[in-house]
DNA sequence: ATGACTGCAAAGAATTTGCAGCAGA
DNA sequence: TCTGCTGCAAATTCTTTGCAGTCAT
């Protein structure tokens, strides 16, 4: 219930209407202790298929989703298979990606660092940086 | 002439025919001394409008490109927009992705270095390394 | 009430596939 | 000749859009 007005102010001081959907959605990727990384097929899938309320449509998961990802409460994360992936952390921090079973992983903040970042071309700054580790099954 | 069997030679050293499409699409991509980044659809373009021979066909374009990414002479990228881009310089490199027009541009090598690369999950490994820094234009 | 949001279905963009005919070896 | 490749069109997959009806404020 808390967790409900949480919510619901978070979306509204986000110039989000709280609707019923976002609600629904909100509650289902932020009221959880671990990083949540999908893509929104995925999210469409565990949404509507566990409960068996009125469904959700695809077209508002895509606009939930991005207007999400504007409001700063999502990041989109780039992988080998070319979907668009999300994650529910959004401070600056990369990923393995599992080309084995296409899952995403948090890389541990202190477990990877730049020595020297590159100056951008000139007239052009720097917006952020993606790093994507690829892994595969070991070849024993 | 001498380009051209040698562009043969490296098709057919690669388990590939040296087709009319092949031969031609090879030249273009290898025969030149700078690295070029593209997408299919600009390959396309790029190779169908500048003659006006038999126009190789959309198909062919994604199958050979596949073809040649899967013998090692392209690379494929991750970028912001999640399109398949690809790069003829297959050495291992990371990119600039400009926002504002959707180029991307190769970091000289010795401008970023990765100071430590953590450990693959156990049961894997570490299959290869991407970063793409996204710049945008300067603010001022 | 009024503007924003949802849901549906249709459209769009990028890519893949099936298969008949063609062309390298 | 024989297998691999090409080209076309249709199919797939992921995502966006238009718009009428609905809901939050």
């Amino acid at each position: 219930m808390s967790n409900n007005l949480k919510i619901a102010d978070k979306l509204r001081s986000s110039g989000l209407r709280p609707t019923k959907q976002r609600v629904q959605i909100a509650e289902f990727l932020f009221n959880r202790e671990k990083t949540f990384h999908f893509t929104v097929e995925e999210l469409d899938k565990l949404i509507n298929t566990k409960t068996n309320d009125e469904k959700i449509s695809l077209a508002t998961f895509y606009n939930t989703v991005h207007a999400f990802k504007k409001a700063g409460h999502l990041k989109e994360i780039l992988t080998s298979n070319n979907k668009s992936y999300f994650d529910t952390h959004t401070g600056s921090h990369h990923h393995f990606f599992d080309l084995e079973n296409n899952k995403l992983t948090d890389i541990n903040p202190g477990e990877i660092r730049i020595k020297h970042i590159p100056k951008a071309p000139k007239g052009k700054s720097i917006k952020d940086i993606d790093i994507v580790i690829n892994i595969e099954n070991d070849s024993q």
